[in-house]
DNA sequence: ATCACATATTGGCAATTCTCGATATGACGA
DNA sequence: TCGTCATATCGAGAATTGCCAATATGTGAT
């Protein structure tokens, strides 16, 4: 999680996707499934691979879910896992 | 912060000054200015140079604060800006 | 002034991370 | 089936980190 967290691209992009409804193009139904890579590789700047890449980081340390849907994965916060490792991390140091 | 969190031997450390009385021949009267730099190398395992670098990794965090008295600097937790920083954390994430 | 000791800094090498372009996979439409 | 589009994975080079031994700095005792 640190390790994952130690990317200030990545804290950003967990940031981002507090506010789903801030990528062009989310309509209201979107919010819950989550934002599809493209989105979050345009607003990032990055390679097409890296933002991959950074989002399989995130949800390997549990920070965010993934979900398939056609052709698109869309990613979103995991909202509890992340509730409960700031908790961890109040309770360790 | 998280750079200096992502390593595993500096998280231990910090986790370590919780408890200053269970480094070996720790006074009452030094747990509040902290663990020498050899105390905290024998019990890493690390060498010298190293462990000096990782508390200073952890001061410039703001996770320490060291005090030179004599010929031993003594490192403890700064634990106000600690808690500062995991409040900081939860508001951000 | 000099020695011994605790700590800090430097130089270096191996391992890891960052980031990309190229390529592979998988799904949809014609 | 073929082409296209979204995403994932691979391979690689530059940059950073991990860690050490060697050296430098600062302090107290002689």
């Amino acid at each position: 999680m640190f390790r994952a967290l130690s990317n200030p691209a990545r804290r950003q992009m967990l940031v981002w996707l507090k506010e789903p409804m801030c990528f062009p193009g989310q309509e209201p139904a979107d919010v819950e499934i989550g934002v599809c890579v493209s989105d979050i590789q345009r607003r990032s700047g990055l390679g097409q691979s890296t933002t991959s890449q950074y989002l399989a980081i995130l949800r390997q340390a549990g920070l965010v879910v993934a979900t398939r849907r056609g052709k698109w994965t869309y990613y979103r916060r995991d909202e509890a896992n992340i509730a409960r490792l700031l908790e961890t991390l109040g309770d360790v140091f």
